[in-house]
RNA sequence: GGGCCGUUAGCUCAGUCGGUAGAGCAGUGGCCUUUUAAGCCAUUGGUCCCGCGUUCGAGUCGCGGACGGCCCA
C-alpha cells in the first residue's frame, strides 16, 4: 500500500474523528421506509405538477456516488440495493449547519436521506431533502466515477468494489439467484425433495476427477471433498425418495481457466421410474422454462452468437455426430477399432495404450464435434466405456442410455438411465479400479458399500446433473466463470 | 504445463529515439441555488510490479521472477 493511499484515507480519518466527537460516527438510528427503485416506479412517470401535490416524507439511505456541490445548492445520489436515486439539497431547507457538514462528506459514505419527492426541470426525479445524515463514514475511495472498475483482477479479488460500481455485475448475479430459485421451484413442483449429502466422502465418487484430499483428526482417516453428490442422491432413491435433488457444490483438483473453478455448483436429480429420454424431455422444459421466465426471450445472445431455445432441441448419437461433422469418415470405420485408432492419430489426438475403442470415439467426438455443438443439442448413446454409471443401451450394449447436452459449444448437463444391476457395476468399478492401478488418477474407485445398495435394489431410475456457473455464463452473456462466482478462485497474492 | 499480452498517482490511462514522470477523475483551498462524467481558478499526490544486468544515464533495452488476462494442452 502506498503512502499516497494512505494520505488518501488519512484525510478521511480526520473527517471520521469529528464525526465520533459529534457522536455521529457509525450511528444506528435512522430507517429508510423506502428504497429507490420502488421510488422511481411509483412516482417517475408523474409530471413535475403532479408531484408538487404529493407532500409525503420518504426516508432512503445507502451509499452516496455522487456529489456535484454549485455553491448554496447541491445535488447527490445514493445507490441502495434496488437501485439510484438522485438528491437535491438546498442549504436553506435543511437544519442549520447540516449542509456545511454534507459538503465535508465523501463520494462512497453510506448516507440517509429524509425529504420529498419532486422532478428537476431536466425531469429528473429527485427527493428534495430535509435532512440528511452520515451513517457510515467510508475510509477508502471508490473507483473513478466515469470509467469505473475495470481491471479483471481487482474486480475478482475485491468483488464489493464491483458490485458497487458495477451495475452489470449487480445484474449477473442477481440473475444467478433468479435462475437458481427458478431451478428450484421448477424441482419442488414437479414432486422432488432436495436433499444435502455429505461433502466430506471416504470415497469420492460419482465422477472421474482428481479430489482434494483432507484429514480428519479425531477419526484419523483422509476424507475427499466430493466430486459428485451422485452415489448418495441414488442411495437415497434405493431409500425410497423417488424424485430427489441437491443444489450444490462439488469440488474437482483442476487447473483454473474461463472454465473451470475448482469449486462449482451443479444441480442433481434423480427420477424413479424414468429413463434418459425423460430426462431430455425434462432438460429441455427446464431450459426453455429458464429462458422465457427468467430472461425474458427464448433467443439467448452469447458472446456474438445466438442460440435458440424456442424450436425442439436436436438429438444426435455420438457416432453419428462424429460422421456428421467429419464426412470422410465411414460408419464401417468409426465402428472398427483400428481405423478409428488411424483416423483419431490422424486428428493428433494422443492415444494411450488401452484405450478401447469407446474412448477414443469420444476423443474424436471432443476434438472434432464438441465446440460445434452451437444450437441447443442433446447427443446421446456415450460408449459403456467411458460411462460407468450408466445403463446399457437394450439394442447395444456397447453404448449406454446416456446424453450430454450443448449449447455453444460447450457441455452443461449429463445424464442417463441409472445403471440398477448391482452385478454389472461391481464389473464396471472392477474396470475402473484397473485404470487407475494402470495410472489413470481420475478413475474411480471401488464403492463396496453402493453395491450393497444396488443389491438392497434400485428402482429403475433415471439421473442428471446440470453445471449451473456454465449455465448462468450462458444466460448472462458472461465470458468467464469467474464473472458469474461471487469469489471465484485466486492465487493468493 | 506451453505460447502471447499486460502491470506507471486511490481509479482510468498517456509516456516519442534510452536523457531526471504526465492527463482526466478523486483529494485539498476558493467561486457557484436545478446539476447529472456539473462548471471555473489554484493545488497536493509516484517503490513506474520485484530483482539482476547493459549503459555516463533505464518507466523505456536484456535476463530471471511475481501476479493477472487471453489462447492452447
Amino acid at each position: 500500500m502506498s503512502d499516497d493511499e494512505h494520505r488518501l484515507i488519512a484525510e478521511r480519518r480526520v473527517k471520521l474523528n469529528k464525526l465520533r466527537e459529534n457522536g455521529t460516527a457509525y450511528r444506528n438510528d435512522f430507517r429508510r421506509n423506502e428504497v429507490a427503485a420502488d421510488l422511481i416506479e411509483r412516482f417517475g412517470d408523474k409530471d413535475k405538477e403532479e408531484l408538487e401535490k404529493e407532500t409525503s416524507l420518504f426516508k432512503i439511505a445507502g451509499r452516496m456516488m455522487a456529489k456535484r456541490i454549485m455553491g448554496k445548492s447541491s445535488f447527490s445520489s445514493v445507490q441502495d440495493m434496488s437501485g439510484k436515486i438522485q438528491i437535491y439539497l438546498s442549504r436553506d431547507e435543511l437544519p442549520d449547519g447540516v449542509y456545511l457538514d454534507f459538503k465535508t462528506w465523501d463520494v462512497g459514505d453510506i448516507i440517509g436521506v429524509e425529504g420529498t419527492i419532486y422532478k428537476t426541470n431536466k425531469g429528473e426525479l429527485s427527493i428534495r431533502a430535509s435532512n440528511i445524515f452520515i451513517l457510515t463514514k467510508s475510509l477508502r475511495p471508490l473507483p473513478e466515477k466515469f470509467k469505473g472498475l475495470t481491471d479483471t483482477e481487482t474486480r475478482y479479488r475485491q468483488r464489493y468494489l464491483d458490485l458497487i460500481m458495477n451495475e452489470d455485475s449487480r445484474r449477473t448475479f442477481m440473475l444467478r439467484t433468479a435462475i437458481v430459485s427458478y431451478i428450484r421451484n421448477y424441482f419442488v413442483e414437479e414432486g422432488f425433495v432436495e436433499v444435502e449429502t455429505p461433502m466430506m466422502q471416504v470415497i469420492p465418487g460419482g465422477a472421474t476427477a482428481r479430489p482434494f484430499k483432507t484429514h480428519h483428526n479425531a477419526l484419523d482417516i483422509d476424507l475427499y471433498l466430493r466430486i459428485a453428490p451422485e452415489l448418495y442422491l441414488k442411495r437415497l432413491v434405493v431409500g425410497g425418495i423417488e424424485r430427489v435433488f441437491e443444489i450444490n457444490r462439488n469440488f474437482r483438483n483442476e487447473g483454473l481457466s474461463t472454465r473451470h473453478n475448482p469449486e462449482f455448483t451443479m444441480i442433481e436429480f434423480y427420477q424413479a421410474y424414468a429413463d434418459y429420454t425423460d430426462l431430455m424431455d425434462r432438460t429441455e422444459e427446464l431450459m426453455r422454462g429458464i429462458a422465457e421466465d427468467v430472461i425474458g426471450t427464448t433467443t439467448i445472445e452469447y458472446q456474438g452468437d445466438t442460440y435458440e431455445f424456442g424450436k425442439p432441441f436436436e438429438r444426435l448419437s455420438v457416432k453419428n455426430s462424429i460422421l456428421k461433422f467429419n464426412p470422410d469418415v465411414t460408419k464401417k470405420q468409426i465402428d472398427d477399432l483400428k481405423e478409428a485408432t488411424k483416423i483419431a492419430e490422424g486428428l493428433g489426438i494422443a492415444l494411450k495404450p488401452g484405450y478401447g475403442l469407446g474412448k477414443i470415439q469420444i476423443e474424436i467426438f471432443e476434438k472434432t464435434v464438441e465446440e460445434k455443438l452451437k444450437h441447443p443439442t442433446f447427443i446421446t448413446e456415450y460408449p459403456t466405456e467411458v460411462s460407468p454409471l450408466a445403463r446399457r443401451s437394450d439394442n447395444n450394449p456397447f453404448v449406454t442410455e446416456r446424453f450430454e447436452f450443448f449449447v455453444g459449444g460447450r457441455e452443461l448437463a449429463n445424464g442417463f438411465s441409472e445403471l440398477n444391476d448391482s452385478e454389472d457395476q461391481a464389473e464396471r468399478f472392477k474396470a475402473q479400479v484397473a485404470e487407475k492401478d494402470a495410472g489413470d488418477d481420475e478413475a474411480m474407485h471401488y464403492d463396496a458399500d453402493y453395491i450393497t445398495a444396488l443389491e438392497v435394489g434400485l428402482p429403475p431410475t433415471a439421473g442428471e446433473g446440470i453445471g449451473i456457473d456454465r449455465l448462468v455464463m450462458l444466460f448472462t452473456n458472461a465470458a468467464s466463470i469467474r464473472d458469474v462466482i461471487l469469489f471465484p478462485h485466486m492465487r493468493p497474492q
